[in-house]
Formats: C-alpha cells, structure tokens, sequence
DNA sequence: GTAATCAGTTTCCTTTTGGTAACCAGTTAC
DNA sequence: GTAACTGGTTACCAAAAGGAAACTGATTAC
C-alpha cells in the first residue's frame, strides 16, 4: 500500500503571504513605531536602534505596497514626509498578540522560564 | 515638547522566538508534512518538492531543538530513524490558523479577489 | 558664504541563506 | 563483486539580505 503524501501545500500559500509581509527583522518594528504615533522618516529611524536609512526605506515601499501605511508628502520647508498607519495594517494586532503568545508559551516549554515579565504589546 | 519614542520592544521578543521557529521557506512545510504521518528522512524530502538533503537536515535539527519534533533511530536493517511531531508542534496549527487566515484577507484587500478556493489546512 | 535639517539614494562590503552535487557508512539483494 | 537503499555530511557556489558611509538636493538659519 502506498504513501499518499497529501499535499495541503496550496493552503500555505496565504501563510507564505502574510510571513512575506509581516517576517523579516524590522516590519513588525516599523509597524508599531507607525503605530505609537511616529510619522516622520528620520522619527521612525530614531526610533528604532540599529535600523538604517536604506533598509527603513525598503521596508516602508513594501508596506505602502502591501497598504499597511500611507506615505504623504507635506510641502513645506524642510520638505516632510508623513507617514500613517491604515486600517488594514490594524488587521495585524490578532495575528501579532497570537505569535506573542505562542512564543512566550515557547520559551516556557524550552526554558521552563515562569518568570512574570510585562509581555503585553501596548500599542 | 519632546516625543516620548516609547519602546515596547521588549514585548517583541517572543514574537521574534515565534518568527524564528516557523519563519524561512520549508518550516512550516516539514513540520505539516510530518503531522501527515511522514515519518523517515527520505519520505519527508520526497515529500516536499524542492528541498534538498542539505537544508532538510539543518531543519529537522532545529525543529528538534525547538521540541517540535522528535528522533528515533531504529536499530533495523537500512536503519531507519524516526521523526514524531510533539505536543508542543500542535500548539502551532493555532498560529498558522490565524497566519493563514490573515493572509486570505490579505489577498482580498490588495487584489480584491473575491475567489472561494479551498484553503483549509487540513493536518 | 557655512552649517544643519529633511528624505531619501547609491555604492561597497559582509553575512546569511539556499542550492547542487559528491561523498561516507552500513545493509540488502543479485 | 555491483547496485540500491538507508540517513545523513561536506565542500563549493550563487543569491539575497543587511549594514556603513558617502552623497544628492532642497531649504532654512546664521
């Protein structure tokens, strides 16, 4: 009798989608800085340590194109760029608090870590 | 008046640990595959189109260092080992739920496709 | 004029990730 | 003997991601 090896695959298609947009080092970071309120390029540089120039412009091309944010250009003096969070990047907040959870259950069963630190994302 | 620039990144750890453990391209494809019932080495590979010997070895170490999978050898003739999804892995279809979930939505809001396809992820 | 701020772009380099293919050890079948 | 299967490891490359620093262009303040 044969291995059926079902393949399910086309069900990861969408998980692959949502990891391409949420993954990486600096996407959830960027998010929550848009989210608390900052809204200048070099605002959400500063806000955000070891982030560079050049990768905080990548990751904010990707999230306007993945409308997660809106990027405004404010013609004034020294030229400013506003940047907004839209409600569709607010879909996110179930999906991040879920891998929150998950990891904190995680490093309990790989650690056997109880301590009771402040885990909540307040944003 | 100074912007506050409130961190809160501590709160990211644990969805950093999360990202990290179902985060790159095969996973979350290895990890399925072997809920399906795949259990040696050979079948897994066979399994996932694609992946090779090199990256399915690395993987398979992680996934049991993060206790989502366990190793058997079988002491047998072309010796067999045995990889077994834990308890702990099961705790995952929750996440990727939720990851899936978000990403159909996703879709919907940047193509506005509107198609009733069967993505359920049947594991 | 100089210096500084904004919002990026460009160039170069390093690190990480992924892929290909060969190879090893052990056993079975021929 | 050879070939084929098991479960991997090793060496070598290619592509992608990430980081440091210089630079552009516009404007304001001095």
């Amino acid at each position: 009798m044969k291995k059926e090896h079902k393949a399910c695959m086309s069900a990861l298609l969408p998980v692959r989608d949502t990891l391409d947009v949420i993954g990486g080092k600096w996407k959830i970071l960027i998010l929550i800085s848009i989210w608390e309120g900052n809204k200048h390029f070099r605002e959400i540089e500063r806000s955000i340590p070891k982030l560079s120039t050049k990768v905080l412009s990548k990751e904010l091309k990707d999230m306007q194109a993945n409308q997660l944010i809106t990027r405004t250009v404010l013609n004034g003096f020294p030229v400013r760029t506003e940047y907004k969070p839209t409600a569709h990047s607010k879909t996110l907040k179930k999906v991040i608090l879920e891998l929150q959870d998950w990891g904190i259950k995680h490093r309990k069963q790989i650690f056997g870590d109880t301590s009771e630190t402040d885990h909540s994302i307040r944003v």
